[in-house]
DNA sequence: GTCTATAGGTAGATAGAC
DNA sequence: GTCTATCTACCTATAGAC
């Protein structure tokens, strides 16, 4: 055998990252698999040894991809929850979608996607929420600090002008911050 | 000349809102200029009739689709504003992205879209945001309001199950008719 | 203004060499 | 497992008839 054993599931990991990042970036629908493998310094053809279709990639982004924002609000206190929602609502954050958190990106191709990546979605993006949960009280509302932090990163990437998405990032971290305060 | 002089312009009327529904339910870069035509009961080679490119075509989506949004906000007290908010957190909402708000299903597109289209965009949702702000107090945070109930409807979308789409929406909903009463 | 036809390019996916 | 070559389908955009 040419390839070591462990070649195969390593290969994939590459390529999984790198399309993930591209992905994050250009779209997921739009961008082509020729792309998505020259990214990972690979040609079209061998994609299909890793995946059996395009669709079954962007489930495996989805994935791989929440699992770490997931890991964003795991065993954290309050402090370092603030902490965290600072670094989700920064410039920084805003400017760089390939290196970011995937749902302001891609959440409406998931949304028009099969049951199957919705399920993965779902069931990841719950679970990030439970955790953010437990470290809020029970009128804590996790459901809506996510769904605002997501909104304004996604928003703010939309706009023209610098001054327009500072304004926005500064208003929702006020909001964030008051709401992480009052919990506690 | 075989067509009466507001021929055009209703067409092309016409043809901005089949478009602009088949956009937010299947995608712009994902749609073809062939299916946004047949949507209009048209073939491909009338399009370029109306607009000059693609890309011209999300620009005007957004123009006329946000300013619609826009309305929402305009000249409302809060009891109005917030029987607003529930029909924009509502799962009809969520159910039909074609007849709904551009912002959840189009945002990620606009985004990655050229510099005009980012202005309009800009524009619009900081007008919809300075009227809204008017109704709330200095502290009332306008734009974390608008970002969770765009984050919250977008992500409800890429759900799996009818009963998390439902609990996203029913804590949001709180969020939001408590951010609107503290505000008097 | 809308149609059909078509150009030229790129999409997702497969086949066979190495 | 990855490559090149290729198939078929689709894409954006244009040309010319009506």
């Amino acid at each position: 055998m040419r390839y070591p054993p462990d070649y195969k599931a390593n290969a994939r990991a590459r390529l999984l990252e790198t399309a993930s990042a591209l992905a994050k970036e250009k779209g997921f629908g739009t961008t082509g698999v020729d792309a998505l493998m020259a990214a990972a310094g690979m040609t079209s053809g061998a994609f299909y040894s890793h995946f059996k279709s395009k669709p079954e990639l962007l489930k495996a982004i989805i994935e791989h991809e929440l699992a770490h924002t997931t890991a964003l609000f795991t065993g954290k206190d309050t402090a370092a929850l603030r902490k965290a929602f600072r670094s989700y609502l920064s410039e920084q954050h805003v400017a760089h979608p390939e290196s970011g958190c995937p749902l302001p990106a891609l959440t409406p191709e998931v949304a028009r996607a099969d049951a199957a990546t919705r399920e993965v979605f779902e069931q990841q993006l719950v679970q990030a929420k439970d955790q953010l949960q437990a470290q809020l009280s029970d009128d804590g509302h996790a459901w809506a600090v996510i769904a605002q932090v997501v909104g304004a990163v996604m928003l703010a990437r939309a706009m023209a002008s610098p001054e327009a998405r500072k304004a926005l990032l500064q208003d929702v971290r006020q909001s964030v911050d008051a709401l992480l305060v009052t919990q506690e």
